[in-house]
DNA sequence: CTATGTTTAAAACACCTGTTTTTTGGAGGG
DNA sequence: CCCTCCAAAAAACAGGTGTTTTAAACATAG
């Protein structure tokens, strides 16, 4: 019983702390002294601070890989080689995305643990994320790409970063822009209200008609929707 | 003459590391040292670690919101009254923000600063910020209602945090995406590139069609643009 | 030239960091 | 019963942190 219960709430203590307020700002006596646990226990069982916060990754990563897979399968056997439709795409990555922190912590301590990995210096973090998920997101974004086939690669590519950067922006710092919100508006947001909006917003972004050519004039400029 | 030049040694040196790899994970050490600078000098000069990231902050922020706010009385006069379009604000915008960093250090730094303003804890300098630069923000965000009359009130606020997230998460991360679109592209992307393909984004991103609405049947559904 | 106030230099301070080692506790298997 | 094995606890370690203090150098005004 206390087996693994150890590793466990240094887990659940290391992600909250980790996404409140950074790697680097908390250290090991924070998380072992809150989850009520000894110093030395997390270098027994992870090995370093390093490898917990990667830990701390795989928790959510592995489930989210293993999801996304397989609703990429269905997509791909329900489409029969024919183009999956970008807005079934990013439904799917949505509803994935959204599913993953139901069985665990809230949604927004995922998107902050997100967000961090691109913010934060941690090199170590982006190379394992990298080598270890990769291939999602390559299979994801060909798929994308068969959706959009009028989009020129180097502009998809930038615009599928322009929406990961909107997405992991607002739901990684949403309580900010919340209390934000609320000042003005009074109107309590949920994360699922966020998603609601970001929609239109994000399918509206990807068909944007084509920026205007660098060099000569104007042509290019055709609406894509 | 090393009268006022350590004050400025720290900053050009603090600016630099602190948009390489954070406030916490640079130490006054590193800073004084590459800076060849004595350890004490900043807290002689600027008081404290906190105070020196700020003064960071406004040697960017301080031109910045002058020559915006100087921008916005030269649109106000033009239009005078009539409300100014969105395209032209945004351009307005992004124009200022490429002058400013153009007579000091890369505006690469100054992305990264500002997107580890939002990102990293430094509760400090949020408030900071908020509290010096707010108004200019809030002049902004005015003029964009005025433009966008269409557009609910709140629907706008958040997208415009979208865009916002879209432009910090796109030229903060610039490096490590530039990297991978060099790796799949060879193509060597430069900020003013990046700032043409975003214009058309972000425009199409503020037109997009209105969300469905969360409870009622899809009415609301209108296009915008 | 002597004072005075300001800037640099060097050292020390008190504290916090990640990690390692040593010691203790307590189940299972022979 | 003893003994091994593994987890936990306590303590120590080596090094880095922001900040403060002390001492020296310097320029400038009286």
């Amino acid at each position: 019983m206390a087996q693994s219960d150890t590793v466990t709430r240094i887990l659940d203590t290391a992600e909250v702390l980790f996404a409140e307020r950074g790697f680097a700002e908390t250290s090991l006596r924070n998380i072992t002294s809150k989850a009520r646990v000894n110093l030395a226990a997390v270098n027994y069982h992870f090995g370093s601070k390093k490898a917990l916060i990667q830990a701390v990754f795989s928790r959510y990563l592995d489930p989210f890989s293993e999801r996304f897979h397989t609703a990429l399968d269905e997509l791909e056997a329900h489409y029969q080689g024919q183009p999956i439709p970008l807005e079934v795409l990013l439904e799917t990555m949505a509803t994935t995305v959204l599913a993953v922190p139901a069985e665990r912590n809230s949604l927004k301590v995922f998107m902050r643990l997100l967000g961090l990995a691109y913010s934060q210096a941690q090199g170590h973090l982006r190379r394992y994320i990298q080598q270890q998920y990769g291939d999602v997101f390559t299979r994801f974004t060909e798929l994308v790409r068969k959706a959009t086939p009028e989009l020129p690669d180097a502009e998809r590519f930038w615009r599928l970063h322009f929406m990961l950067g909107t997405v992991i922006f607002t739901l990684s710092g949403l309580d900010a822009l919340r209390d934000i919100a609320a000042k003005d508006y009074q109107e309590q947001v949920t994360v699922r209200d966020l998603v609601r909006r970001l929609r239109p917003v994000v399918v509206a972004a990807m068909n944007a008609p084509l920026p205007a050519a660098v060099e000569e004039g104007n042509h290019g400029n055709a609406q894509a929707s």
